[in-house]
DNA sequence: ACCTGAACACCGTTCAAGT
DNA sequence: ACCTGAACACCGTTCAAGT
């Protein structure tokens, strides 16, 4: 849905509706599900613009009509990946179940498409990501964060939660990617008596310290009614 | 120096000294600099293994006696960009200077190589973010934070700065980015009137946005003396 | 309006060979 | 021990052409 949104000068105009009984042939929102697909099953180096067409029973050129480049592809794929539809507002609600429903939401999705968190850096942030951040600030404000602390206050959750993904996903990545014993994957010796000590690499419950150190920064940032 | 570290198998076998007069031949340690530098220049996107073997005046394949493939320059690029060399311990010191020190140096080096962001999450952690890891864990446990919430501690700091380097690289990028519109950018319209009223994605400092969110965050984490 | 194949200008990497 | 060029199996994308 978001997905539409085009850039300036896209070949394809503005497209008014279906024709109706047009069966699958190729669209912009099948060549983005595909893609999805394709990168939750190959990575984001498996993508390829001619085995995206293949699996989409299409020559290796029809994309271009649909879709600029490879790079759109990519940026279409994350935004799909990123939508979020929150649950109805709650009047006068409860603005930490807000933010905390929307920020795992945010982190298990990201998991579930270990490519997205490997993209977001590279990437613009698009209508989504916008969509997420305004409902965080306003979260933050319903709560009585006042205007002057609202960017230190979203900016801290955000990157909390971008930290997060990013740095679990690739832990996740590294232990199934290469054959050999990767180069840069040592492992804490005696040199590093800390780490060795908390178990900081061994600890596999992720959930429970994301949901920790979430609260952590939410008491800190508005004081607990 | 920490670049030296290699792959099981590598077809170089650890070599001893260098020859003492041999010039400047190539060398995994030449290579990974050269590297850095085109990275610096061109982006991620724009490292070329045949460009890289021009720079250095080789042969497009000399480049393979040295290194095992394109992906393994990139591991030791960004690791070589990562390396931390921590003021002296300064006995009974200023932890929380410790920890700022390094957390601020993570972050201007990051953002000095911006690709750097954008490689960071399809890499394993080297060993100089491990040492990182160790160092802030050190100084979190001298600060008086127990055990039992070291890892917490560790992670929110951490994800802390991830999340804020990898977002301002990407923003940075942005900008940069393309010839068209691009197509993710959107503005914060009427849709969003909290981020417009907070100016947060205008406002540009970033620098004291990052220091108050640290503060912050420190002083959740270890209650200040 | 939508799709296509041939062709171009690249890639990373294997390999057999040079010194 | 170190470096090399030719060659292979790919890429993304342009273009002129089909329906």
């Amino acid at each position: 849905m978001a997905a539409r949104r085009s850039g300036a000068r896209d070949k394809r105009a503005q497209r008014e509706d279906m024709p109706a009984g047009s069966g699958p042939s190729l669209s912009r929102e099948r060549i983005v599900a595909v893609a999805v697909e394709l990168l939750d099953a190959h990575g984001a180096d498996g993508l390829t613009m001619r085995g995206l067409a293949d699996r989409l029973g299409a020559g290796a050129m029809s994309l271009y009509w649909h879709v600029g480049s490879k790079e759109q592809v990519f940026d279409l794929a994350l935004d799909a990946v990123l939508e979020y539809r929150a649950p109805p507002p709650d009047e006068g609600g409860d603005w930490r179940g807000d933010v905390v429903h929307m920020l795992e939401d945010w982190r298990a999705r990201m998991l579930r498409h270990p490519w997205s968190a490997s993209l977001l850096p590279r990437r613009a942030l698009g209508p989504n990501i916008l969509h997420r951040l305004e409902l965080l600030g306003s979260a933050l404000s319903r709560a009585g964060v006042a205007d002057a602390h609202l960017n230190v206050a979203i900016w801290s959750l955000w990157n909390f939660v971008m930290g997060a993904t990013v740095t679990r996903a690739s832990f996740e990545g590294a232990r199934v990617d290469k054959d050999a014993a990767p180069p840069h994957l040592a492992r804490p010796g005696e040199d590093h008596p800390t780490i060795q000590r908390s178990h900081l690499l061994l600890d596999d419950d992720w959930d429970g310290a994301f949901r920790k150190g979430l609260d952590l920064l939410l008491d800190g940032l508005v004081p607990r009614g």
